[in-house]
DNA sequence: ATGCATGAGAT
DNA sequence: TCTCATGCATA
């Protein structure tokens, strides 16, 4: 009973302040996005010309060419070999430059913007003070560079607390903000290195500032002694497996990532298939990518 | 500190 | 089915 694992996903009203949408010109290899059919197909076909792309070109075909199992896991060295054969990444660019004689380039402006203001929260109820002040832009002046500092100042101020990053994200349901609960170790970690998306970043800097106040006002209070938080044993149940994906598979992954990074549900059946892996942790792999495309970090908006 | 995964909500 | 916020498990 009670395994302590109850934290229900409270989707938070933290949701509930994001709007800069931040778009972030991610102009990598993407300009090739536009006939990455043609590619994948030509990789394995390199006979049909189909100069131009088919809604349906693909198919099956794709992705042989490419990927061809090159990764004789030999290089299993102890440190991680900075300087492998790639031979994939190679191929793929070669087979690019070869069919793309004359590059048509879509270009279709990169856009798509996800203004997402769908507060996943039942929005705040504001009973009938909503104070909406449209008039004037309500800019969300929200720069990295103030997030930036903030993150900083708080790991820093954290640690000379004493406290650790999984204690912060426990303590934080003790606060007892309408809407906000527990949070791992993970997230903390990961508001603290900024790679979190800028929303998610924006959304949880108001919560963390607000444990931080509360943690630095108990400490004059009771200065010195009193008594420790208990932790408790968890006696956990199914270990979750986490699937692991070997060098050269993400090597290939990613060179496939670098030309179209979102495949269709074919495609990453056809590269699930050649690379040996189960479809849905390739599907997974490119969300996943996609999402690190976006961290603060990475991204142009900063 | 990070990789792979889940789930809710938007499309 | 994708995006987003998050988390378990692990290097």
């Amino acid at each position: 009973m009670m395994t302590m694992n109850g934290k229900a996903h409270f989707s938070s009203a933290l949701d509930g302040m994001r709007r800069v949408c931040l778009n972030s010109p991610q102009v990598r290899a993407n300009i090739f996005a536009g006939f990455d059919e043609s590619v994948l197909a030509a990789a394995d076909l390199a006979s049909s010309c189909h100069a131009a792309f088919k809604p349906d070109a693909s198919r099956h075909a794709a992705a042989a060419a490419m990927a061809t199992h090159a990764h004789t896991h030999a290089h299993g060295v102890g440190g991680l070999g900075p300087h492998p054969p790639s031979s994939l990444e190679a191929e793929l660019l070669e087979h690019l430059s070869s069919s793309l004689v004359d590059v048509h380039a879509p270009l279709h402006a990169h856009h798509h913007h996800h203004h997402h203001l769908h507060a996943q929260l039942p929005a705040p109820p504001t009973p009938l003070a909503p104070p909406p002040p449209p008039a004037t832009a309500v800019h969300v002046e929200s720069d990295p560079r103030e997030l930036e500092a903030f993150a900083e100042r708080f790991k820093q101020r954290r640690v000379k607390l004493g406290v650790t990053q999984a204690d912060v994200g426990a303590a934080l349901a003790s606060l007892n903000m309408p809407g906000v609960g527990a949070l791992s170790q993970s997230t903390i970690c990961r508001f603290e290195s900024l790679t979190l998306s800028h929303n998610n970043m924006i959304a949880l800097r108001p919560v963390l500032q607000a444990w931080l106040d509360e943690a630095e006002a108990e400490r004059r209070r009771a200065n010195g002694a009193n008594g420790s938080a208990p932790l408790g044993g968890l006696g956990s149940e199914r270990k979750r497996k986490r699937t692991s994906i070997a060098a050269p598979e993400k090597r290939s992954l990613e060179a496939y990532f670098a030309i179209q990074p979102r495949p269709s549900s074919e495609k990453i059946a056809a590269i699930a298939e050649k690379l040996e892996l189960k479809k849905n942790v390739v599907r997974v792999w490119f969300c996943n990518q996609r999402q690190k495309q976006k961290r603060m970090k990475y991204s142009a908006a900063h």
